[in-house]
DNA sequence: TATTGTTATACTCTATAACTATA
DNA sequence: TATAGTTATAGAGTATAACAATA
């Protein structure tokens, strides 16, 4: 460096420390960068299923719901129908699921999960689980039961309105 | 319909109701429910600012920062530093920031707010308080107060992992 | 007419590589 | 050699319009 600056002559340029002390009073906020954490591990506790987080939250639904709609599937995901199908095109690809033709409609699949399917969302829901588990050690078990009922509160709140 | 089916018959090929049990048991799921209705929330509060989510972080950061820099911002909003530069670049049009250059440091930019996007950003602020105060109505104080608490131990829970 | 699944398309957000000008 | 800002680009996630088959 050419030019010898002294520190105080630095701040007036420079900023030390980032203050975001107005966003902190903001609940979204923090829950936008709390679920930024839990997002990014569970992408990484899913990559060895070849899952993604659509792909597997999918998954779940149609083990759990043999026979279920694509509407009411995306309805449930809370995602539009066309971006569905994707997802369920390469789910049913891996073999993980079947689209199978509904004799009254039609017009209509029933999912369901094959047994390799199957098999790989009971050791994918473990690891999310373990994980979980790991990342929430710092929460006693009555501060996790209030958070998630206070996140369910809020999605309450928010029903009615527009997506 | 050429073949007449029964209920019973009916519920082997469809779901009555769609069950989320085995999601509903992860955190993640529910805070990104919450998540989603606090930013449908935000986004619409934040229309008539013409403001969108990164762009209004963006302008706080900014205001409560004078001189920061725009790698500094990235690393708060935890974005790459590319996608910032047409964020800034959307403020700046519109008046709210400048862009100044440094004279210790010419290849950096100390960014300020303007009087005009000062102004803006106190009364995007005051929105975004009265939309929240409303959408958290049943919640109480305490509350709140541990679920902001809870939030930020899973963030700090996140630090030192990857994005 | 309305609904189910589908195709095509577009817009936002996010991520990476590589360039420039400085240091 | 490294850093700040930038450009270009590509990948997810998300949204709408319109179509074919069926109700």
């Amino acid at each position: 460096m050419s030019k010898l600056v002294t520190n105080k002559e630095a701040t007036q340029y420079a900023v030390q420390t980032v203050s975001d002390q107005t966003l902190r009073h903001f609940l979204g906020y923090h829950l936008k960068r709390a679920f930024n954490v839990i997002r990014s591990d569970l992408i990484q506790t899913l990559e060895p299923f070849g899952l993604r987080l659509l792909s597997y939250s999918t998954l779940v639904l149609i083990v759990d719901n043999p026979g279920i709609r694509q509407w009411q599937l995306a309805a449930t995901l809370a995602i539009e129908r066309p971006n569905l199908v994707v997802i369920i095109d390469e789910l049913e690809q891996r073999g993980l699921i079947a689209r199978e033709r509904v004799p009254d409609d039609r017009r209509a699949n029933a999912l369901r999960a094959t047994a390799v399917g199957r098999r790989l969302c009971a050791d994918a829901v473990k690891a999310n689980q373990a994980r979980e588990a790991e990342l929430l050690a710092g929460l006693s078990p009555n501060q996790r039961t209030s958070l998630i009922e206070a996140l369910a509160a809020i999605e309450r709140a928010g029903s009615g309105r527009g997506s």
